[in-house]
DNA sequence: ACCTGAACACCGTTCAAGT
DNA sequence: ACCTGAACACCGTTCAAGT
């Protein structure tokens, strides 16, 4: 009734942009993402979208934020172990959710606000533990060591990774590469749960190899 | 003295292009390099690199290939920690060597013919220990995970690598972070052997974490 | 066989301008 | 305040041509 024309579609805005390129990154890639196809995504010029943010690598920094803030802490009464495999298994999640995003996530360092608040209460959680201040910093490393391997490896890994140009062929392995033909049904998508809490229960101290 | 005309340069050949794409991409880093830089290197035209690789994709395959090549298996009597412990610094040494490549291959499938010749060298490594198929492949892996989390931590981690545009101070930290404050000095650069021994040493069962 | 230069379809970003 | 369009300095790659 007003006079006013309603705009073709909503405003611009931090959030709108920020989901927009998580969909369009989880669509096409990191890659394939770019601000002018953003910008075809939400219906407007690449332009704009620097009207809320200086530059493509801000919308990235934004994005790593948004993970870090989605991270949710387990709650209720938990011994050790189960509270920090609930942590594994959340940063498990996260990377699930958002598969091509996360290579670029986990080679960011968390030293935004966000992200330095979500170290801190994971650091709290290990000093909380009753590990020393050295034991419970070396082993926080460790544990983000291996989940940072195990994420990449389930995100973009064996089955779904960059592969070689010239991959070669499951048959020749079979023929010539006897040894790792003999192994390679348990890197197999199926296996990759067992794999995960095998390590998980060496590094948690729940079970020992012996070599 | 005969007629013929010394040409400028040697002439290309995918030898020298791989070298210098090497160099190029440990000097400017992997989002530096392109293929009109390292023509410039070479002083030839860009286009004259197509002759020896059909595209800049294939380039990265071959230097993926090379670093593949390049690792360099223990030998002498070994227990099968020490044989495990040697491997595992003869990964480390590679991610050091070419650190700014080393996320480009960390990420990158060895399903290439030198890839999987690597792969199914470890792989009877892990089986000549006596380790049974199903644990040689699942520990396979799980090492395999450290390694690239701590390799990727190494090089491109906390000191170095791609930071929030907007980092929180050191005195923020201590303020207002204190978790995170008392665990910090133990994620220096200078802790970093200390660390990964650490974690190798939960992994190959030396050690036991009590929770 | 080996290399070149112009051209094409993309990038991220600057700038000056429009409402 | 919010958005636009032309322009700039880059990309990887195709193509037709030069020796």
């Amino acid at each position: 009734m007003a006079g006013k024309q309603q705009p073709k579609r909503p405003a611009l805005s931090r959030e709108l942009i920020e989901l927009a390129a998580l969909e369009l990154i989880e669509a096409e890639g990191l890659e394939g993402f770019s601000i002018r196809k953003l910008a075809k995504s939400l219906k407007c010029e690449a332009m704009s979208l620097y009207h809320h943010f200086p530059s493509k690598a801000e919308i990235f920094d934004a994005l790593v934020d948004r993970l870090v803030r989605s991270f949710e802490f387990p709650s209720g009464e938990l011994s050790p172990r189960q509270y920090l495999r609930a942590l594994a298994q959340e940063w498990r999640r996260i990377a699930r959710r958002y598969p091509h995003f996360f290579p670029f996530f986990s080679l960011h360092r968390l030293n935004s606000e966000d992200g330095v608040a979500l170290l801190d209460r994971i650091a709290g959680a290990l000093l909380d533990m009753g590990l020393p201040q050295e034991t419970a910093a070396r082993f926080f490393r460790v544990v983000n060591y291996y989940l940072i391997g195990a994420a990449l490896d389930e995100t973009s890994g064996y089955a779904k990774g960059a592969s070689s140009l010239h991959p070669v062929a499951e048959q020749t392995i079979a023929k010539s590469y006897p040894f790792l033909h003999q192994i390679s049904p348990f890197f197999a998508d199926s296996q990759f749960d067992t794999t995960f809490e095998f390590g998980l229960s060496l590094i948690l101290g729940e079970q020992q190899m012996k070599l």
